[in-house]
DNA sequence: TTTACTAAATTGGTCTGACCACCTTGGCTA
DNA sequence: TAGCCAAGGTGGTCAGACCAATTTAGTAAA
């Protein structure tokens, strides 16, 4: 199914970030790559090129060289975060992090430039979790969806990149934790509820407040999935 | 010099961009291409991994087919940049906003968990802009110091790679655009001295309201280097 | 005429083997 | 020992070929 530079290109990409290789240390040539991975030296080559584009080596004549981690393009987080059999937790933090600063300013943005309708739209979509949603699936969708029409009405190109690049590259790993985290659904609603008027008299600290607030929860609730994860995981590696 | 994979890569990111395929539609086969550019398929085709890599094209078997603007990574922003005489105002305004809130988290992160001192060397690199530097090209390397030591300080490494992207990508561009900008040495200075305060007694609303003032500092700034740079190129078109 | 299916042409994915320009390395000379 | 130079290694590119999957066009059935 998934192509074979793929694999490749996979492989190297976390021989690199797993440390096999030190900064700006040569890799193996293309020819040796080749055989190795029993692939012609044109497949090793397309998955230099992605190592390339990744940011994580520089292929030049004469060789290829690792590149150190913050030379490294925003994709390295994905594969940064499928390095250990948890994601590492001071990254994920990181991540909600900036997710958080790029959602404040998205709102910020979408309060002062966007459309009414734009804003009756996230009006609509925010009133469920306001009224508090018992299935925690619905709630999740809708919580998702709040996040991604912010972005979208925020009108602004560059950050709805950063935004989707990260979502795409931490989702998968945060779906592995969703089975250990538990939304407080009446503190969403109230997040929630500040920023249905927050948008409404364009009050700008409140809306500021009401990010706060969920950027809190949704850092405390990743800890505490993290724990859970971590107490779980080493049950079970203990009882194998 | 420049390899030919990346001169075929660049044609057609420009004509991508540009409009001359539209999202979705099927851009040319990998053989008539490598005749168009008098290359070979194997060219070709690591030109279109770059394609794939940026996300302006879906690359599979059947045909390579434009992708939406809103699916591509955040590297495009640079060729974005590119496509014009004079890059586009709006975008940079967007460039500018998301800088000033990922700057912004910065300093908050690097006020709440930085070493004393790198808090020092930061203050350190403030005085000078703060004291009012006469010299505009040290005050120049001065402000993108003080940046890149907060990135630094922040320890954040998504914030550190969006960041960088973006620097590397306007960077460039920013160049053309300096020949029009009058930096206001006086006001910098008085932004400066209060960030310097801020991380001396941990002043969160003094941090955010200086990085405020950096923000509409530079953002009205470039507005009138553009302003300049298009009656400049106006006249110069004009008189041709 | 319209629809459904089949077969041919096209396309990307991979392989082999070769040549070139550049860089690195090791041995040699001074 | 210091400096130089040639041989080997490396990435960059090219050519021609085969395969599997898709697309397309033609045909047959409704």
């Amino acid at each position: 199914m998934t192509g074979k530079h793929d694999q490749i290109a996979g492989s190297l990409i976390q021989d690199i970030l797993s440390g096999h290789y030190r900064v700006n240390e040569r890799l193996p040539s293309e020819r040796d790559l080749a055989v190795r991975f029993d692939a012609s030296r044109g497949a090793v080559r397309e998955a230099m090129k992605k190592l390339e584009q990744l940011g994580v080596a520089e292929v030049k004549p004469g060789g290829a060289r690792v590149k150190d981690r913050s030379e490294a393009s925003l994709d390295v987080i994905g594969h940064m975060l499928g390095q250990g059999d948890l994601p590492d937790v001071q990254l994920v933090d990181q991540i909600l992090v900036v997710i958080n600063a790029l959602m404040n300013v998205a709102a910020e943005q979408t309060m002062e430039l966007a459309s009414d309708e734009d804003i009756a739209d996230i009006r609509a979509i925010a009133q469920p979790i306001a009224e508090g949603i018992e299935d925690e699936e619905a709630h999740t969708l809708a919580r998702f969806e709040l996040l991604q029409a912010i972005m979208l009405a925020s009108n602004n190109l560059p950050l709805h990149l950063i935004a989707r690049s990260l979502f795409e590259q931490f989702g998968p790993h945060l779906q592995v934790l969703s089975r250990y985290t538990v939304t407080d659904h009446e503190a969403w609603a109230i997040f929630a509820r500040q920023l249905e008027e927050a948008l409404e008299v364009k009050d700008l600290p409140l809306l500021r407040a009401s990010f706060a607030g969920i950027s809190d929860l949704n850092r405390e609730n990743m800890m505490r999935a993290f724990e859970a994860a971590r107490t779980a995981t080493g049950l079970e590696a203990s009882s194998s």
